[in-house]
RNA sequence: GGGCGAUUAGCUCAGUUGGUUAGAGCGCUACAUUGACACUGUAGAGGUCAGAAGUUCGAAUCUUCUAUCGCCCA
């Protein structure tokens, strides 16, 4: 029985870590609640909505980036779930190359073992245990967050589906000719040993110094040529000097041969476009196996190719630096330079320079052979479905980013020389000839022959991610076709950083529509960054990046979903800092208290919940039988839906949060509990009484739900108790309330006449320091008899919200002793006697007075210029007529009361 | 160097197609502590909308320029 009575009201205090245990992701999980399935669709003609979640790097821990945008996914597949979608989203991680070997290398170094000690197979035996133990962590954080994925079907990038889909696509590309193999500079990571693309480069500026050194020329003994470069350490491995062939300082030297210092070789001077008259001396040395302009240079000019760093960004010269780190040979070689009197100058120089993002260190442009993906020909069509409005980009502003790069597009290099990833289904024969297939039987197969070697390289993990669209619905080649695809694909919304526009949704979008000929996706809403208080990127070496499981222990989860969704403005970075979330934390103990406040009314009311359910299942409000709170709060309610479900058109969910606060905490609790209080304390019918709570939970439930995507666990325990329901019921399997437009747009402004009174007593009380307990006497004039009837019908209200004793006035004397205002033409005096300063009621009166004058002034000037008359719309002048009307009105009636005052 | 974005109250931001006496939250000030809520309520102070010029009857809003900051690409 006690029991009972608890589940008919709340606890005295939220605790969210009650609340949010007893509805944690895994009751809904077990639940099935979130499962999403095809045959709906197929058999019930439901509509679809599908997300795909952008899979978290394996190696990851949660981070406020991770909470951002997962719960802005969350809100929309709850949100349409809600309006009666079959809403699917798509969960997964990432193998993350790169990143995963060097976690499982430095966890072997530890115990003195390098992966070539293992050999491939034994070492990735051990990257796979590795991702067994703790490569789960972050999908279990991101539990934490309350996500309501379908966790069916979570994919990981190396799982077998994955892995066939990625050899298939690999294969059909190579097909096609739009993969090949060949030997260009690329970006080299010396400390992983591999290539990168060029979306893994972070340029950054650096201080360098920019040497100007003297080569001597062959044929004139004594004269020098010039150059200048930031990577005298190359020196050794220039095979030329390039001029302007513009440049008249440098004409009469080319075809000559210059002297590289320290390693005495003789180059030739050369001209072409490529050299920059302006920049240095204007003559280049040309480096072609260590930087990629100079490799074009020289194949132009059939120049040779001489490489003096190895992979691990040592010297191999043979001039006696061989051996040395890159850095260090630059700063040896600069001091031989000085020594052999070749040095002309030293310039400091600021400029960009390109750092692998993994292992944040210089990258070095390298020369070997690796593979591409031609990407112009799948760029083409992916830039015209974004500008056809075929895939939206929120904010729009994107779009611009995105063609920038589409238009200037690089080919991809997509080989890595690690082991961890998705090994290239090609093999080399005898003869050295290449075989791409997607089986080693295959190969074999063209070949003729068995003796096959497969080629060392996996591909870049982001060759994995671009499928995910496809992978995730199980697609493994262009003849896939299952029910999910049919049914899910193209899914609706992607919600993602715009770090990786280039690295994944611009490739997703090319993948969507090379293997699927559809788009991947409807919509991309890119989500803020977030930084510090101070506008800082958050960063580990900063320690300015909170950690979102410590601040959901204190704040609880929906707190922080709701705070930083309330804070993160459309387009623009997030300044985050922990306290912030007591926003979100005060948010959802407003709720919980005024919940109570109704709940205490329904137990006053209502014997049991069995009761309260038979009545309030049938409850419905009607706009004519309410009261006049009621009413306003009805078409506010309706008004504050019709803007939600708009904003969700239009991806504005920070506008939906604010929105959701403030009319109930605003509207609601200040406002309409308050009326409600006073009604129910008043002469009321039982029944009048029902129906007047039974509203106040209606409105309280349609408000749990709008807010429900955003706050899931506090509105899904309120809930439960708004009616009995089974656990397995859940507010997010409930429907979305719709805006009734025809309520949302009605202004009932009798209630807002008596908020302006109600306001106005309460501010002169202030004013004028009328102690909390003493009850002021209030007179009213009304100015119409319409007005007079509203006040005369709500007293008790105007009493009991302005702590006051109103009466309305008849006569045309103005009560003396008194502080007076006008409210829409009704006159408000509030009897002071004892209490007021007349000199200091004069001196604001007057005050007020000449604010109104100034004002009027203004409208009259307005109204009085033709080119206002003319032009203006009939109705903005009738509104400007009204206000000026009104001014006077008020003018007059506030000068007459100072005039009273006065005597 | 090219592109994008920002600049409104002490701080963080709203401000739809030009027409408000420019708004909110936090912070600040004053008052209030037994009937939902101090994780609260009520009231209040605080802004020449970065600067300049222009378009217009009218500009925070449109145009141009300048300044400062941020991001992306060379």
């Amino acid at each position: 029985m006690s029991d009972h009575r608890e589940a008919f009201n709340l606890e005295k205090s939220y605790n969210h870590h009650d609340v949010e245990e007893r509805w944690q992701s895994a009751h809904w999980e077990t639940a099935g609640s979130f499962h999403a399935e095809s045959s709906r669709l197929l058999k019930e003609g439901k509509e679809p909505y599908t997300v795909l979640m952008p899979p978290p790097n394996v190696t990851g821990s949660l981070t406020l980036g991770h909470v951002l945008n997962h719960t802005l996914q969350d809100i929309f597949i709850r949100y349409n779930r809600m309006t009666g979608k079959e809403a699917l989203w798509l969960p997964g991680t990432d193998h993350a190359g790169i990143a995963t070997q060097t976690v499982v290398e430095k966890k072997l170094k530890k115990e003195g073992i390098t992966r070539h000690d293992l050999g491939r197979k034994e070492f990735l035996d051990h990257v796979w245990q590795w991702r067994d133990e703790y490569g789960g962590l972050i999908l279990k954080q991101l539990r934490k967050l309350g996500i309501s994925c379908d966790w069916r079907r979570n994919l990981f990038t190396m799982d077998d589906g994955a892995s066939k889909a990625v050899i298939n696509a690999f294969v059909a590309l190579y097909r096609d000719g739009l993969i090949y193999r060949g030997a260009r500079i690329i970006n080299w990571c010396p400390v992983s040993q591999t290539a990168l693309s060029d979306e893994e480069v972070i340029m950054k500026p650096r201080r360098d110094k920019l040497v100007y050194v003297q080569y001597a020329l062959v044929s004139h003994p004594g004269e020098y040529i010039t150059i200048a470069t930031v990577r005298p350490e190359t020196i050794l491995a220039d095979v030329a000097i390039a001029v302007n062939p513009e440049d008249p300082r440098f004409r009469h030297l080319v075809g000559q041969y210059a002297i590289v210092p320290v390693a005495g070789r003789h180059i030739p001077v050369i001209a072409d476009d490529y050299v920059d008259i302006e920049f240095g001396t204007g003559a280049l040395k040309i480096t072609p196996a260590h930087d990629p302009n100079d490799y074009q240079v020289a194949r132009r000019h059939n120049l040779p190719i001489l490489s003096v760093i190895g992979k691990d960004g040592r010297m191999t010269d043979e001039f006696g630096y061989g051996g040395m780190d890159r850095f260090d040979a630059r700063a040896k070689i600069l001091k031989d330079l000085e020594e052999l009197g070749h040095l002309d100058r030293i310039e400091e120089y600021e400029h960009n320079v390109g750092y692998s993002e993994r292992a944040d260190v210089v990258v070095e442009p390298y020369l070997s052979e690796q593979w591409f993906v031609k990407m112009k020909p799948l760029a083409e069509p992916a830039l015209k479905v974004v500008n056809d409005g075929e895939i939206h980009f929120h904010p729009r502003q994107w779009i611009n980013t995105y063609r920038h790069w589409m238009e200037n597009i690089q080919d991809w290099c997509i080989s890595r020389q690690i082991w961890w990833g998705h090994r290239i289904p090609a093999w080399y024969d005898t003869e050295g000839r290449v075989w791409v297939a997607a089986s080693y039987q295959e190969a074999c197969h063209l070949a003729g022959t068995d003796k096959l070697v497969q080629d060392e390289d996996v591909l870049d993990t982001w060759f994995s991610s671009w499928l995910w669209p496809l992978t995730t619905l199980g697609w493994t080649d262009k003849q896939s076709d299952n029910d999910d695809l049919k049914s899910f694909y193209p899914t609706n919304t992607l919600v993602t950083g715009p770090d990786i526009i280039f690295f994944w949704v611009a490739r997703m979008i090319m993948a969507g529509l090379y293997f699927k000929g559809d788009v991947p996706f409807r919509d991309v809403y890119f989500t803020s960054i977030i930084r510090d208080m101070k506008g800082r990127k958050l960063s580990k070496s900063l320690g300015n990046s909170p950690d979102p499981l410590k601040v959901i222990d204190t704040y609880g989860t929906d707190a922080l979903r709701f705070t930083i969704i309330y804070i993160a403005p459309f387009g623009q970075d997030v300044l985050f800092g922990e306290e912030k979330c007591e926003l979100g934390r005060n948010f959802a103990t407003k709720i919980w208290n005024a919940t109570r406040l109704v709940f205490m009314q329904r137990e006053k009311y209502f014997g049991d919940q069995e009761e309260f359910s038979a009545f309030y299942r049938t409850f419905k409000p009607s706009f004519p039988t309410l009261d006049l709170a009621e009413q306003w709060l009805l078409a506010g309610y309706h008004g504050m839906l019709e803007r939600y479900h708009h904003g969700f058109s239009q991806f504005r969910v920070n506008e939906i949060v604010k929105l959701i606060h403030d009319f109930f905490w605003g509207d609601y609790c200040d406002w309409y509990l308050e009326a409600l209080k006073v009604k129910l304390s008043g002469d009321v019918t039982k029944d009048d009484a029902r129906n007047a709570v039974c509203f106040a939970v209606y409105v309280l439930e349609g408000t749990l739900q709008a807010l429900h995507p955003v706050m899931p666990f506090i509105t899904d325990e309120i809930w439960h108790h708004v009616l009995p329901h089974t656990a397995d019921e859940s507010i997010a399997l409930s429907s979305m309330p719709h805006a009734d437009v025809s309520l949302s747009g009605v202004d009932v402004q009798a209630f807002s006449l008596v908020q302006k009174i109600v306001k106005e007593v309460r501010s002169l009380r202030s004013l004028f320091g009328v102690p909390h307990k003493s009850e002021a006497e209030i007179r009213l004039r009304a100015s119409s008899e319409a007005d007079s009837l509203v006040i005369t019908a709500n007293l008790s209200l105007i009493a009991a919200l302005g702590q006051c004793l109103p009466a309305l006035i008849e006569s045309a004397e103005s009560p003396r002793h008194a502080a007076s205002s006008v409210v829409e033409g009704n006159e408000l005096f509030v009897l002071l006697e004892g209490l007021i300063s007349f000199d200091k009621e004069r001196v604001r009166l007057q005050k007020e007075i000449d604010n109104i004058a100034s004002y009027v002034a203004s409208i009259r000037k307005k109204l009085s210029n033709r080119g206002f008359v003319d032009n203006a719309l009939p109705d903005l002048i009738e509104k400007e007529r009204e206000k000026l009307r009104e001014a006077e009105d008020n003018l007059e009636k506030l000068a007459r009361n100072l005039a009273v005052l006065s005597d």
